[in-house]
DNA sequence: GACCAGGCACATC
DNA sequence: GATGTGCATGGT
C-alpha cells in the first residue's frame, strides 16, 4: 500500500512540482497563519496578513502589544475575527507565560509532548497542531486535512468517514519518516483539492483522473 | 443567491 | 463516543 501512495505523491508532484510550503517569514508568523486559515480559503488569510505586517512586526511580542481592537480589525478578513483574536491571544499567553515569549523554547520540546502542549491550547486542534509541528518545528508528522481524505476516499483508498486520527496512522503507517517528503505531499494534497478535489469535483485534467 | 474554504469548541443525546 | 451547531469573510 506505501507503493500506491508513493505512486500518488510521485504523480502529484510531476504535475504541480515543488510547493515551498509554509508561506511564511518565520515559524511564528506560520503559526498565526494556521490559525487564520481555519476552515478559510487561504487567499483571505493572505489579507489579514498582509494587514498585519503594516502594524508592525508578525512576532510574538509584537502581536501582544497590539489593541485588541487594532488585532480583530486587521484579520477580519480572515473571517471568524472575535474566534481567531482570542485563539491567537491564547497561544501568545502560554508563549510568555511558559516560555519567555520565545518560540524556539516550545519547540524545544520532544514532538509528542510538543503536540500535547499545542492541543491544551484553546483554538489548536488536531490540525493546526500538526501543521505547526511538520511546518513549523519541522517534525515527521503527517497533517490530515479534509483534502487528504476526500482525495484519498475518492480513489478508494481510505473510508470516507475515517477519523483523523485514523487518516493520519493509515498514511504514517504507509510512508518513511522523512519531513521533506511529509511537507510536500501534504502541500501537494492541497494543491490538488483545491483545483479537482472540491466537493463537486471536476475531474477532467485532474492528474489522478486515471489512478486506480 | 447558494455553496464552499488548508477547523475547532461546545452543547447535547 | 457520535452528532449537531455557531463562528464570518470573500471568491465561484
Amino acid at each position: 500500500m506505501g507503493t500506491k501512495l508513493l505512486e500518488i505523491y510521485q504523480i502529484l508532484f510531476d504535475h504541480f512540482g515543488p510547493r515551498n510550503w509554509w508561506p511564511a517569514d518565520s515559524a511564528f508568523e506560520m503559526i498565526v497563519g494556521a490559525l487564520l486559515t481555519q476552515n478559510t480559503a487561504w487567499k483571505n488569510v493572505e489579507k489579514a496578513i498582509m494587514n498585519l505586517k503594516h502594524l508592525g512586526p508578525i512576532t510574538p511580542e509584537g502581536l501582544k502589544r497590539l489593541p485588541p481592537s487594532k488585532l480583530k480589525d486587521a484579520i477580519r478578513p480572515a473571517g471568524y475575527y472575535n474566534q481567531k483574536t482570542k485563539r491567537l491571544q491564547n497561544i501568545i499567553e502560554v508563549l510568555f507565560k511558559y516560555y519567555e515569549g520565545d518560540l524556539d523554547l516550545l519547540f524545544a520540546l520532544p514532538t509528542e509532548t510538543l503536540r500535547e502542549r499545542l492541543l491544551a491550547v484553546s483554538g489548536i486542534g488536531p490540525e493546526t497542531a500538526d501543521s505547526i509541528l511538520l511546518y513549523g518545528a519541522e517534525r515527521p508528522v503527517f497533517v490530515i486535512d479534509t483534502y487528504t481524505i476526500r482525495i484519498l476516499s475518492r480513489h478508494g483508498l481510505i473510508a470516507e468517514e475515517v477519523s483523523y486520527a485514523e487518516a493520519q496512522e493509515w498514511i504514517m503507517d504507509n510512508l518513511p519518516f522523512e519531513v521533506p517528503l511529509f511537507n510536500e505531499f501534504h502541500a501537494l494534497f492541497v494543491a490538488l483539492g483545491k483545483e479537482y478535489c472540491r466537493p463537486k469535483p471536476k475531474c477532467e485534467g485532474c492528474p489522478l483522473e486515471n489512478f486506480s
